[in-house]
DNA sequence: GAAAAATGGATTTTT
DNA sequence: TCCATTTTTC
């Protein structure tokens, strides 16, 4: 027998230490080279967080570790492409084997890779929020043990709670009672419904996004051959956006570097705003205590903001109690004070930032380096409004999301049902699209199928005349349509077709006209499948598409092929503060600065949620380079109350004087009235 | 008994 | 504007 020897291929041409000097600073340097170990990296807003682990990856793979040794965990898809194309432009080649992604996607990726040892049926499918929401909705109609003299919470709080319970490893009871009180007589009950929602998803070879990181720790805890392969394989574990993780997310990162200890956190506990989620600022801040050998780097350079950006997002964060004391130092150079604008109502806000767009464009700033920020997705409406009145070309981020728009998922429905005919959610869906039949009606018609699967018969029998059974031919009758598309699709995957092919014959055969039967804009929804099926291309199975539609996070109006760090297209951005994370523009507008608003009237009163929102804040002004708009309206309107008055925020109100510059925007006739030193607008 | 139509109510942030 | 519950129809 011969032995056989493996040789390590050079995975990269060796950088001269003048590579990395050249493009980093001191303290940038430093992390990149020495955070071997446990190490802790508090990167302040600006300070070159992203470009600081590219090169870290950089030098990794220069020292000879290879790509499928290091796992770098980010917040979103959109950062791991950022990240692995940064690196692979340096490089000059794609860096393969890469263990690069958000933590769900590699849950999926494990999961998938080691379905058998996780007990779990190879062709699952991956459900979104809305699929949970619904599974919920049928256990809570299926036990209706509820009395109804009392409100019971809604299918979508119950998946909050769960989920939250879940996230936070703690139990439902502990969960209603920090948090929901007014829910503590509902406990017994909601612990039943999470155990009719386990048993339903196992029951439908369905995954929520919980149990993708759930099975993964119960595979790392659980099954030693795989533990071994997986500690093995991780020699380097980096993680970006620490400050967001939560208690299930922190259990994956230790149990996976615990054998090499090659743990390298990047955050910014300034910036940590998922709470909601399950992530604790505590995380980030106890990180030395757990790890006490960690070394510890501070990037405290900012790159982005101007001096007065910079100071003002420093005098409002020192409000804040839990916090490691840091100062962030501008050395973007002085600019102009942050204004604060105050409006009467929030129909002025929209035309004040409409005009101040034209403003800025006439001083030769692009529209696409221009954002306009908020707490709350309806703060945004009238500026829609007003944008679209004045066609300027505009992104809303933090909409619905692309793949989560209804008609996506009417096609994704069916194929679902192909992919994995136990998908009870999609078969509710789909068969609810024929007259006639409704939910009960379309459960029985499941459960029938699934007899006949469990007899031994072949999927196919759902064409032929043996289904329904005859108990249920008089909805039968209805579904003729339906078997005509399921035997069209049954052929398809029979000839091992691409997915694409999938997608262009359902938009080919009678869906198109339940489509458009069903909503008023059908050509913008049908012009989406076919996006859609674009999309399909770089997909081999429909399994492997169905699961990555679940994971992307992409909105409505982005391109989801992956290539979109290269150039932006020339449109204002529209977006949540939250979906505004890790970006910056040379103008930021931030909306709805007054009290209610921002900080959001459901913190009141709790402190921890005030700092919080106060981070939040803290956000969404360090986003800005340039020139920064801090909008107060005055009034709003409410459906009952009418118009009220709003003060101040907080937020603001705390600031010192000198930190901005303040201005009072009208229009024309009241200001005719007004004879102060006021800012002139139409 | 189940589906369709009509009415009433409410909205933080997201992988 | 969209969603959930109630009322009406088959």
């Amino acid at each position: 027998m011969i032995r056989k020897i493996i040789l390590t291929k050079p995975q990269t041409i060796q950088k001269t230490a003048s590579f990395y000097s050249e493009a980093l600073n001191e303290a940038q340097m430093e992390v990149v080279t020495k955070a071997d170990g446990a190490a802790l990296v508090l990167a302040g807003a600006g300070s070159g967080k992203t470009r600081t682990l590219v090169y870290r990856l950089l030098f990794l793979l220069d020292r000879g570790v290879r790509p499928e040794n290091i796992m770098l965990v980010t917040f979103t898809n959109k950062a791991a492409h950022e990240m692995r194309h940064r690196a692979e432009k340096h490089l000059n080649q794609d860096i393969q084997n890469l263990w690069c992604g958000t933590f769900h996607h590699m849950g999926h990726r494990i999961l998938r890779m080691y379905a058998k040892e996780a007990g779990l049926n190879p062709q699952f499918v991956i459900m979104d929020q809305d699929d949970s929401r619904r599974v919920i909705k049928q256990c809570l109609s299926s036990m209706k043990t509820h009395s109804s003299r009392v409100k019971f919470p809604q299918a979508s709080v119950i998946q909050k709670i769960i989920s939250l319970a879940v996230n936070t490893r703690k139990s439902i009871e502990s969960i209603v009672l920090e948090q929901y009180d007014y829910f503590i007589p509902f406990i017994d009950e909601l612990n039943q419904i999470n155990k009719e929602y386990e048993r339903r998803k196992r029951e439908s070879d369905n995954l929520d996004f919980d149990d993708l990181i759930v099975l993964w720790i119960k595979l790392l805890k659980e099954c030693e051959s795989v533990r071994e392969k997986l500690t093995n394989r991780f020699i380097h574990c980096l993680v970006d956006e620490y400050q967001d993780i939560n208690e299930l997310q922190n259990e994956v990162v230790e149990l996976t570097a615990k054998k090499h200890g090659n743990l390298l956190v990047v955050g910014d506990d300034a910036q940590s705003i998922y709470s909601f989620r399950g992530a604790q600022v505590k995380n980030i801040l106890k990180f030395p205590d757990r790890y006490p050998h960690c070394k510890i780097f501070r990037l405290e350079s900012n790159y982005r903001s101007s001096e007065e950006i910079v100071s003002l997002a420093n005098r409002s964060i020192l409000n804040n109690e839990q916090q490691f004391r840091k100062k962030l130092v501008s050395l973007a150079g002085s600019h102009e004070r942050p204004l604060c604008v105050r409006v009467r109502e929030t129909r002025e806000q929209a035309f004040f930032v409409a005009d101040q767009l034209i403003e800025l464009m006439d001083q030769g700033i692009a529209l696409s380096d221009i954002a306009v920020l908020f707490r709350a997705r309806y703060q945004a409406a009238d500026l829609e409004w007003e944008l679209s009145r004045r066609q300027i070309p505009y992104v809303l981020r933090g909409g619905v999301r692309f793949f989560e728009q209804a008609h996506i998922k009417d096609l994704c429905g069916y194929l679902r049902i192909i992919q994995n005919p136990k998908d009870a959610i999609s078969w509710d869906r789909v068969l609810g699209f024929y007259p006639g039949i409704g939910p009960k009606t379309a459960h029985k018609l499941h459960q029938a199928y699934m007899q006949f699967i469990l007899q031994g018969k072949s999927p196919k029998v759902l064409c032929e005349s043996q289904w329904p059974p005859s108990t249920l031919k008089s909805a039968g009758a209805k579904l003729r349509e339906f078997q005509s598309i399921m035997k069209g699709l049954f052929n398809l995957q029979e000839q091992n077709t691409d997915p694409e092919s999938f997608i262009l014959y359902l938009l080919d055969s009678n869906f198109k006209r339940m489509m458009e039967n069903r909503y008023d804009n059908a050509k913008d929804r049908l012009d989406d499948l076919l996006e859609l099926s674009r999309f399909a291309r770089h997909y081999e199975t429909v399994g492997l598409l169905l699961n990555d539609i679940s994971l992307k996070e992409n909105f409505k109006g982005e391109s989801f092929d992956g290539s979109e760090s290269s150039e932006r297209p020339e449109q204002l951005i529209l977006s949540t503060i939250h979906q505004a994370k890790g970006l910056e523009w040379k103008a930021v507008f931030i909306l709805g600065l007054a009290e209610g608003q921002f900080p959001h009237h459901m913190t009141a009163n709790n402190p921890e949620a005030t700092e919080e929102e106060r981070r939040l804040f803290y956000v969404a002004v360090t986003r800005a380079k340039q020139k920064l708009y801090l909008m107060h309206p005055l009034t709003r309107y409410d459906r009952q109350a009418g118009t009220v008055i709003m003060r101040t925020s907080p937020f603001i109100k705390e600031l010192p004087e000198e930190s901005y510059e303040l201005a009072e925007a009208m229009t024309e006739d009241q200001f005719d009235l007004q004879e102060e030193d006021t800012i002139f607008l139409t």
